[in-house]
DNA sequence: CTGAAAGCGCTAACAC
DNA sequence: GTGTTAGCGCTTTCAG
C-alpha cells in the first residue's frame, strides 16, 4: 500500500481529497496494472472476458469512478455544452434550457447552466470560465442591446472558442459581424409580430400600442419593426404607432399600463412585447376596473406555459422555445464544419385564445 | 518550438485540442519558467512587479486562460456544486436553482444544473458524474417516493460523496436513515397544508377535497397529512376527508377536476397538491361553466410568480423557494461538519387572494 | 494479452 | 526572485 503517499495528500490539500479511490487502487485489487483498468473501463480495447471480470468485481468492490479531470487532461474529455441565460425563472429562458439539455443529454453531452442577470460583466466571466473548463459548445441565449461593445465581446468570444476547437451559437441575438465563427439561431420576430398586429387590426383595432420596447434590444426592436410594418400595410398613418419603452418584465409591465391608464390615452388594443409584460398589463387593467377583452384587447408574446391561466387565456405568438435550445445544439454539432456563420430562422405562429374582441363600438 | 507536440495532438484528438494555448507558451513568450506565470496568475505568491508585467502582457497578448482540468487535477480545483432537479421549467423548481446559482455565484463557485424527468436512473447517474467531476456539494431537489430502493440509493450517493469530501444536501426529501452523512432542508409542509385548510374551514367550507395526491411521495403525503389534521382538529369525521391521488402537474390537475365535476361529486373547495394542479383545476372549472371563488373555492401551494395572474388571482402557500436552495448551500458550506446529519425546516405561510370565499348559501 | 512508461497542463516544494 | 522538478490520475503507445 502506498499509505504514506495518501496521508501526505490527505494532510496537504485539506479534507478535499481525502480518500478518492484511484485507478490505481483498482489495479491493486485487481492483481493487473493500470492499463488493463484503463483498459476496460474506457471499454475500447479487446480484454480477455476474465481479467476484464476481475478488474470489475474490484472497480465496484471499491466504489470507484474516474477522475474525469484526469481523463480531459489527456484528451477524452467528457463533452461538454453550456448555456447561458438572464435567468432560469423565466419561463421562456427555461424552456429554452431545458431544450438544449434534452438534446445534449440525449448525445451523452453534459450540459451547464449560467445565469448572467444580464450583466455583460458576468456572461464574460461564464465564456472564460466556459473555455477553462473546456466546454465544447457554448451557447449564448436571448436578446441584447447591439452596440461596439457588444460586437467586440463576442467577437472575442468566437475567436477564442473557435482557436480552441469549440462552438459558439447565439440564439435571438445577433452575429458580431461577418465571417464571425458563429452559428445564429432566431426566431422570426418581425414575422411574428407583424402576424399578431394583423390579427388585431383584423379584429378592427385601429389605434394599438406596443407595450414592452426596449430600444437597442435586437429582439424588442425586430418586434416593433413587424408592429410598424403590419400598422403601415393596413395603410394606418405613422401617427397611428405608439410603443412605450417601458422594457420587459411583469413589473414593468404593469407599471407601464397603469400610467397608461391614467393618462387616458385612447387605444383600444396592446401587444405586449412578452408575456411576462402582458400578465403585468392584464392585472393593471383589471385594477384599473376594465375588462379584457371588452375594454381593452392584450395580446403577448412567446406564449409560455402558463399563458392558457392568465385572465382571460393569452392570445399570443407561440415560440418554441424548448425547440430553439434543441435546434442550437442540433445544428452545432450536425455539421460543425458548415455550421459557422450560418443563420437559421425559425418559424412561430399565433395562438388564439380569449384576449382580444372588437374594439368598443365596432 | 515544440510544433511536432502539437502536430500531433491535433492529429490525435480531432480538432477539439486545435491549439489551445498552455502556460508554457506563455512563459517562452514572456522569458520566464511556468512556475514563475504560475505563481503570477495565481496570485498567491509574491513576485515583482516589472516580471508581473511581462507575464501578464504575455497572457493576454495570448489570450491564455488556464486548463481547469489540469488544475483541478493537481488539487486547486474550482469548487462546484451541483443542483439535481425534476425539470427547470417547473417554476418552483426553477427558483431553487436560482437560489443555489445566486449563493453559489457570490462564493465564487460554479454551479451546475442537471435534470432528471423524475427518473432515479438519471439521477443516479447524475450524481456519479458529479463524483467524476468532482463536485464538492450535490443538492437533490424534491420529494420522492421514500421506499427501500430510494433509501439505498441515497445512502450510497451520501457515503461516496463523504468519502471524497464532498457533501449532499437533501432538498424536500427526508435523510435515508440514521447517521447519514447528508443535510437536510425542507419546508415544513404539514404546517402549511394545516394552515391553508384551516384557512378554507374558516371560510365556512366543510367538503374540501385534496386535488393531487402522490402516494409515498414525501411532500404530498406531509400536505396531506396536514389537511387531515386541520380537519381533524375542526373536529370533522374522517368521512370529510377526500383526497385525489392524481399526481401532480397542470394536466393531471384539470383532468382530475374535470372527472370530479362530471361525478358531481358534492364539495364546496379543492385544495390543490401545488399552484399546476391549481391551474389545471381552475381551468377545468371554467370549462364547466362554474366560477371561482362563487361556485367553488380553490387554493394552491408553492405561490409561484404566476399564481397572482390565475383568474381569479390564487390564495395559495407561499414557500420561498429561491431561499431554500440559498439556504441549501449557505448551510452546506457554513459549518460544514456539523452540517451533516443536520435537518433544517423553513416556514411558510398563506397568501391571500381572491380564490377563496365562503360556500354558497354560507 | 498485458505491463512499463511517457506525458496531458498545471502547482508546489525545493533548490539556487 | 526565479528556475527545476516531481507528481496529480489517467490514457495510450510501445515492448514483451
Amino acid at each position: 500500500m502506498a499509505a504514506d503517499t495518501y496521508e501526505a495528500k490527505r494532510a496537504g490539500s485539506g479534507m478535499a481529497a481525502k480518500g478518492r479511490v484511484t485507478i490505481r487502487e483498482v489495479a491493486e485489487r485487481a492483481g493487473v496494472s493500470v492499463a488493463t483498468v484503463s483498459r476496460v473501463l474506457s471499454g475500447n480495447y479487446p480484454v480477455p472476458p476474465a481479467t476484464r471480470t476481475r478488474v470489475l468485481r474490484a472497480a465496484r468492490a471499491l466504489d470507484y469512478v474516474a477522475n474525469a479531470h484526469a481523463r480531459a487532461l489527456v484528451g477524452g474529455g467528457r463533452k461538454m455544452v453550456a448555456v447561458v441565460l438572464r435567468q432560469v425563472t423565466s419561463p421562456f429562458y427555461a424552456q429554452v434550457a431545458e431544450g438544449v439539455e434534452a438534446e445534449a443529454a440525449g448525445r451523452g453531452w453534459l450540459c451547464l447552466v449560467g445565469t448572467t442577470g444580464g450583466d455583460p460583466e458576468r456572461e464574460l466571466e461564464f465564456v472564460q470560465l466556459m473555455r477553462e473548463e473546456g466546454a465544447r459548445l457554448v451557447i449564448l441565449v436571448g436578446g441584447v442591446v447591439e452596440d461596439d461593445a457588444y460586437r467586440e465581446r463576442v467577437t472575442h468570444y468566437a475567436q477564442a472558442l473557435d482557436a480552441a476547437g469549440a462552438r459558439l451559437v447565439l440564439c435571438g441575438r445577433p452575429a458580431p459581424g461577418p465571417d464571425i465563427p458563429a452559428l445564429v439561431v432566431e426566431f422570426d420576430n418581425e414575422a411574428g409580430a407583424h402576424a399578431i398586429t394583423g390579427h388585431l387590426l383584423s379584429a378592427g383595432h385601429r389605434r394599438i400600442v406596443f407595450l414592452g420596447g426596449l430600444p437597442g434590444n435586437t429582439a424588442l426592436d425586430a418586434r416593433v419593426a413587424g408592429y410598424r410594418a403590419a400598422l403601415a400595410q393596413h395603410g394606418l398613418p405613422p401617427e397611428a404607432e405608439h410603443v412605450v419603452d417601458c422594457g420587459l418584465g411583469r413589473a414593468a409591465g404593469h407599471r407601464a399600463m397603469a400610467e397608461l391608464l391614467r393618462d387616458g390615452a385612447g387605444f383600444t388594443a396592446v401587444f405586449a412585447g412578452d408575456d411576462m409584460v402582458a400578465a403585468g398589463a392584464l392585472r393593471a387593467i383589471a385594477e384599473a376596473g376594465l375588462r379584457v377583452p371588452d375594454d381593452i384587447s392584450v395580446v403577448g408574446y412567446n406564449d409560455i406555459p402558463l399563458a392558457e391561466d392568465f385572465n382571460p387565456p393569452l392570445t399570443t405568438v407561440r415560440t418554441p422555445a424548448e425547440e430553439l435550445g434543441r435546434a442550437a445544439v442540433r445544428i452545432a454539432l450536425r455539421d460543425p464544419e458548415h455550421a459557422a456563420g450560418a443563420h437559421h430562422l425559425l418559424g412561430t405562429h399565433i395562438v388564439v385564445r380569449d384576449s382580444v374582441a372588437a374594439p368598443r363600438g365596432h
